[in-house]
DNA sequence: ATTGAAACAATTACCCG
DNA sequence: CGGGTAATTGTTTCAAT
């Protein structure tokens, strides 16, 4: 059985969190243990696979990608569900893709250039097998953007 | 007018949106340079704000964040909109929150422990003034989760 | 953009509770 | 087993070209 984490580890993670490339010697500062014993925080952290990376984010406006979209898809055929999965996991400009409940049966996070590229993308992820309908809503401002976790209470994570 | 980005920038950022950590003369080796010219080229990035930042991203499941929804508000009255962003940008589990074309006026990405947890946020986002009707999609599976855009072009981010 | 030296940070080995 | 200290190794920064 995997040990708990303390608040010590909380601390660590949620720092982490919001600077992914802070140093060991500051961590160590803020949780006031030696640098050597953070070290061996994050060794079994990321041993234990609670970290599932570490990730620089690009200010995606200033690439040129203007279009932000969700896209609701309806599959199918379950049988098809493996397959477009496999398909949307070679469009690089489609972040995510989750199954859900209700209407549609999977919603895509798109991010591109501009309504040319987003027509493109479209029509390539509606000629995937089973695709029968897709609805689009397109992002006008986005105030929230995180993937930021509210970690708190020192829960044993498997 | 800001500089355009060359190759060599392009393959530093495409790197670091995989490894957030990675330390500069690994760096410096990928791009065939010094590790002082990787220094001065993150630097500048950086200090042009291409780079929103960087964040370690912790897998959900393993802290007991089992739920993750889409969910569409409509909110009513624009003058409302302000204010129901600020509320939003209180809720620690909503990670993201948009405004877009079509049904709906908001779109939130969720993550939360269960079922009961999900239950008390919706209803405290009805709460909200404005508010009129919430729709949740709420996720099965997730495929693929990233942020990272497929910079190629060496473009001149403004 | 490079080099080489100085400053700084991380890792290792060892000891202690 | 987890943390501290000191010495080693590795990394980053700075000055000069």
């Amino acid at each position: 059985m995997a040990h708990s984490l303390d608040e010590i580890d909380i601390k660590i993670l949620k720092h982490l969190q919001k600077d992914g490339r802070s140093q060991r010697n500051k961590l160590a500062e803020i949780v006031h243990l030696s640098v050597p014993s953070v070290s061996e925080r994050m060794r079994k952290l990321e041993e234990k696979d609670l970290i599932k990376g570490y990730y620089a984010v690009l200010d995606s406006k200033r690439f040129n990608f203007d279009i932000t979209a969700f896209v609701f898809v309806e599959v199918d055929g379950s049988d098809n569900y493996k397959k477009f999965v496999d398909n949307i996991k070679n469009e690089p400009e489609v972040l995510e893709c989750h199954s859900i409940t209700g209407d549609g049966s999977h919603v895509l996070k798109i991010r591109t250039e501009n309504t040319e590229s987003l027509e493109k993308l479209l029509s390539r992820i509606q000629s995937f097998d089973g695709v029968h309908k897709t609805r689009s809503n397109v992002v006008l401002s986005s105030f929230k953007e995180t993937q930021e976790l509210p970690i708190e209470k020192t829960i044993d994570p498997k």
